[in-house]
DNA sequence: GTACATAGTGACCGAATGGATACCATTGCG
DNA sequence: CGCAATGGTATCCATTCGGTCACTATGTAC
């Protein structure tokens, strides 16, 4: 366990429930590397890296490990060369995945909010500028 | 909008809308914020600092400030001395609920998980203890 | 005139985080 | 021999974030 969860684990007795989520979900790539782990069942670090936008080799390393040492992902190393390392969900993982699919819909669906929003302030501003102008 | 979000909106087309939940839920005691407005509809910002675990103004003003930049909740300031600041939900806001509600949840589950697993590995390590010292 | 209550702000700090760049170990293949 | 393929590591950097400490504005009450 990663020494910040097993702090999590350890010391926050009750409080911030939804922050444990958020420290064990929030990180970059995270949400994507689950998901695509949920759709294909298995993959190599290489296969990983293609299927997202090619994080630097560091990042996504940094975050799978961290995913393994939360128990939410299984890493299997096959001793040959050239190295072969697979990554899989544990039932952690899999557990996860509805409260992903949720983040995810309701990230969609604001951003969606925001953007007409937006649009409609940016409207908005060019009747400005062309009462201005006029 | 805050930036953060106004950048979210504006150049992620359409990638990562888990990490845009996080970006906007993610910040110390903003889910608490949430569900204590949800509970008590309007809270003055002293009795927010009271019910949470009192956290430095300046740290409760920017999370709140970022809270109402994302459109999440309404700040209404009475003009009087002394000052009277109200905070309630936005519909956006309320609308995020059952997503915070779900990482409550999941959140909790994981810590109670986690406590399991880690209490079996401490009595693990208790055997192992006592076979060394015997 | 001075103390109090409320809701902050400004300057600063240490830790964590995402990311860039360079480098590495192994072994089969030509 | 020398190169490619894979799955990394080491070092460093800039930014962000939570948090501390000091300070403020102002009308009322004593």
């Amino acid at each position: 366990m990663r020494e910040k969860t097993e702090r999590i684990v350890r010391e926050w007795g009750d409080a911030c429930d939804a922050e444990i989520s958020i420290a064990v979900l929030g990180g970059a790539w995270k949400p994507s590397i689950l998901s695509l782990l949920d759709e294909h069942d298995v993959l190599r670090f290489g296969e990983l890296s293609r299927l997202l936008d090619e994080p630097t080799a560091r990042v996504l390393t940094r975050q799978l490990r961290e995913l393994e040492d939360d128990g939410l992902l299984i890493r299997t190393v096959y001793r040959q060369v050239p190295p072969k390392v697979e990554y899989r969900l544990s039932d952690l993982g899999r557990g996860s995945m509805p409260l992903v699919d949720a983040l995810t819909r309701w990230g969609a669906d604001y951003a969606a909010h925001q953007r007409r929003e937006l649009a409609r302030l940016d409207a908005h501003a060019e009747d400005l500028g062309a009462v201005v102008a006029g």
